[in-house]
DNA sequence: TCGGATCCGATTTTT
DNA sequence: TCGGATCCGA
């Protein structure tokens, strides 16, 4: 990347085409009064409070051609900042149509990490602990390799990993770093994370990224508000340079974005945020609501501008979701609304267990395919989505799909260069690339299997550090020391010639790089190791090399395709087949789909009963943002339902329908009759105690009974003779504060049995269950055995 | 060093 | 149930 040329961003719209703009905007018809206000507010700050399915970031890009159309800012000037490449990209994209392809790219509009990383990579010396700095070619380090990284470092302070797991200390990090804080920063009860050993280990973790000259993900974020912090005057250059700032999605900024943002926008106060408070769903991860609530008392003077009209729903839909969404405290309060003919009321469906629920589903989606529903229209496949809370929930509907021949795709598996060969390959190429990468020479030394197990390793480590020199060097030395033998010994040297011969082609600029990573991969003998393998996912593995290989074409260099990859980590997403999408709640942000299933909505599944434990009302308030979120989705027909007994974890346990179900308004639900249940209710309900009567004895949670649930009341007595429904207020759990408790107590909680208390922060407790396994749970959920407070559960 | 046996734990996931 | 991490014997 070249880091000096500036001109690309600077460059003027072409006058000719201004002058056209002066005549006419056509990209501004068709727009309501309140989107044409959130494109034509340009100055000064904007909270566009967009609810789903209106227009949100039809808006937004308006907003940019507008910009540039008039002339306030040139495409150098705009920053627009995603959260995903994929948005980015689209964005990107919709510009360029609405311009006509008059703009060469907007260079900066991407995600907050991309354009970190650009500013980055230009002050990279201003980054260091006084001895070392961090320089402009710096790797980013994914998840994968910061785990690795702080494993080693575990160990080197001979702590145990299962009593301090490094998947959990990355966790941590993480989230110091989303807010900016090291843990000399970090408040009271947090400081002593990780039994204290927390501080310690951060600063040896980023000592050694230094060395590495290596930032993680969180890095990217935070080195650059410090480093805005600590030289005003390069927080000036760039504060000049973004004369206007957009963000998308502004309800998921973490704490570290937001300094950022604020940062950033403080010169021009030019800063449009466009976000929904309703579909907050990334709470778990840092993102805080807190950002969008608090908009206007940060840029005083601010224009709220509400987009209400939804383009996407039916109004059963619509009014629906609203109904459910309603329960929550603390919105900021948007009423969408609709234009659209009436179409068919959400559908309830509740049923025996998860697969029946599949197979059901199955069912009705043939019967589409067959064009029964004249309500809805033809639907094809690539209409349809199966959305779900928890990913397990996925297999029934793999399995099912698969015995009825019906074609589907998972959206959100792992991604392409996450799978295991391909991180393996990318070692290869990064070593080759930079031999000085010791994070990848340790990943493929052995890979492979060389003979060159963990005492190989340990004796290349030790001599590379007395000699200060990175793996690959150390292991030279070793090979010309002799301080191996054996087979180990002659692998060891036909491995660093290799590399070091791979190396001199790779700067060889005749040598072609697509030639080069096929002739680095058979020679290492990765490939044969495939080859060999008789696993039954081995060839695919092997296709997925090919396409590796395939992908570097589009690069001039092995450099420029690693760059790219630790960053876009995105893959092509195959649409060509006609099939039925099965994703996540939260993979479907931001899409849409005319017919969506939403199977699953029982309690502890959906709302998840992790997230109410762990976040209390809090949780329980992001859990019903997700249904929000799920049901906006569907165009035209939405279809909840739940099953009375599941399939988890090998054992049957039974389930009350969700309490979100006693949510949604009424006179906009359609309740069906499970297809078992014709026949009169007392079958029925044979059946159903039957499969209770069979679960594990033990379980006294499988001993709920489900026709003591409100959901299922309503539902019977609605089936049968539409009698108003039973009204429940949902449950709401105030956080009770943990002072009832000490350490040592005896507890017990609803599901996970009896226990004693290990510690206490604030209202959450930690506590190690009998069942085996510590849990940090609200203090709410916990009782005291023996004590009488009444918990709401 | 390596492979098979065994034990453990189990949301959501982008960059 | 199933995938992984870890343990242990050859």
């Amino acid at each position: 990347m070249d880091l000096t040329d500036d001109s690309d961003d600077m460059a003027p719209i072409p006058l000719s085409q201004r002058a056209m703009v002066n005549r006419s905007a056509p990209y501004l018809e068709g727009l309501n009064a309140a989107q044409r206000a959130a494109v034509e507010t340009l100055d000064g700050p904007v909270l566009l409070l967009a609810g789903a399915g209106t227009g949100k970031t039809r808006a937004l890009t308006t907003r940019i051609a507008h910009l540039l159309m008039l002339g306030k800012a040139r495409p150098g000037q705009i920053l627009a900042v995603t959260f995903t490449n994929k948005a980015a990209r689209e964005m990107k994209e919709r510009i360029a149509r609405l311009l006509g392809e008059v703009v060469e790219g907007m260079p900066w509009l991407g995600t907050f990490h991309s354009i970190s990383v650009k500013i980055l990579r230009r002050h990279a010396e201003l980054i260091g602990n006084g001895e070392l700095h961090l320089k402009p070619s710096f790797t980013i380090l994914d998840t994968d390799d910061q785990v690795r990284l702080l494993k080693q470092l575990i160990s080197a302070e001979n702590l145990d990993e299962k009593r301090w797991p490094a998947r959990q200390l990355a966790h941590l990090i993480d989230g110091w770093k989303n807010r900016c804080l090291t843990p000399a920063k970090l408040p009271k009860g947090e400081a002593m994370s990780f039994d204290g050993w927390g501080g310690r280990l951060y600063q040896a973790y980023q000592d050694r990224l230094l060395t590495l000259n290596a930032v993680d993900f969180g890095d990217l974020l935070m080195h650059c508000v410090t480093m805005f912090q600590a030289h005003p005057d390069v927080l000036k250059q760039w504060q000049e340079r973004f004369r206007y700032i957009l963000v998308d999605e502004y309800q998921d900024t973490n704490v570290a974005q937001y300094m950022w943002l604020r940062l950033l926008a403080q010169a021009h106060q030019n800063i449009c945020c466009v976000g929904d408070d309703d579909q907050s769903i990334y709470g778990w991860r840092g993102a805080e609501v807190g950002n969008i609530l608090r908009f206007e008392k940060d840029f005083p003077g601010a224009q709220v501008i509400r987009l209400e009209q939804n383009y996407r729903s039916t109004p059963e839909i619509l009014s629906a979701a609203s109904g459910l969404i309603s329960a929550n405290a603390g919105r900021l309060g948007k009423t969408l609304w609709t234009e659209a003919e009436p179409g068919e009321k959400v559908r309830l469906i509740g049923h025996w267990d998860s697969e029946a629920e599949a197979r059901w589903i199955g069912e009705e989606i043939e019967a589409f395919q067959g064009g029964h529903r004249a309500a809805i229209g033809r639907v094809s496949l690539n209409d349809i989505a199966i959305l779900v809370r928890a990913s397990h929930q996925m297999r029934a509907f793999e399995d099912r799909f698969m015995t009825i021949g019906l074609p589907y795709r998972v959206i959100g598996g792992p991604r392409f260069y996450e799978r295991q060969e391909i991180r393996d390959a990318m070692a290869y190429f990064r070593l080759v690339v930079s031999p000085a990468d010791d994070l990848a020479f340790e990943r493929i030394i052995n890979t492979p299997k060389r003979g060159l197990g963990d005492k190989a390793l340990q004796t290349i480590q030790t001599v590379a550090r007395q000699n200060g020199v990175p793996l690959l060097e150390g292991a030279r030395v070793v090979i010309e020391e002799g301080h191996l033998g054996g087979k180990g010994l002659s692998n060891l040297r036909d491995f660093v010639a290799g590399v070091g011969r791979w190396h001199a082609d790779a700067l060889d600029d005749r040598e072609n790089h697509v030639g080069l990573a096929e002739r680095i991969l058979d020679e290492s003998g990765y490939t044969a190791m495939w080859q060999n393998d008789k696993s039954p996912d081995a060839p695919g593995r092997l296709d997925n090399l090919k396409e590796l290989v395939k992908a570097l074409e589009e690069f001039d260099n092995l450099q420029g395709f690693l760059e790219h990859v630790a960053l876009v980590m995105d893959r092509d997403e195959g649409e060509a087949a006609e099939e039925v999408s099965i994703m996540t709640l939260h993979g479907a942000k931001g899409l849409e789909f005319p017919v969506v299933f939403l199977p699953g909505w029982e309690d502890g599944l959906f709302p998840n009963q992790r997230a109410m434990d762990e976040n209390g009302t809090k949780g329980l308030e992001e859990e019903r943002r997700l249904a929000y979120v799920g049901i906006t989705r569907a165009e035209r027909l939405a279809t909840i339902s739940f099953a009375g007994n599941r399939r988890l974890y090998g054992q049957w346990q039974s389930s009350m329908p969700s309490r979100f179900v006693d949510e949604l308004p009424p006179e906009h639900v359609e309740v069906l009759t499970p297809p078992g249940l014709y026949g009169g209710g007392y079958g029925a309900a044979m059946a159903f105690a039957g499969a209770n009567a069979g679960t594990d004895m033990h379980n006294r949670a499988a001993h709920a009974d489900v026709y003591n649930s409100p959901g299922w009341k309503r539902m019977q007595a609605r089936a049968t003779e539409r009698k108003a429904p039973v009204q429940r207020k949902s449950i709401t759990i105030d956080a009770e504060p943990a002072a009832r408790f000490a350490v040592g107590d005896r507890v017990t909680h609803a599901r996970f049995g009896e226990g004693a208390v290990m510690g206490i922060a604030e209202d959450t407790l930690t506590v190690q269950f009998d069942s085996g396994g510590f849990k940090n749970i609200k203090a709410a959920y916990i009782q005291p055995i023996g004590g009488t407070d009444d918990v709401p559960f």
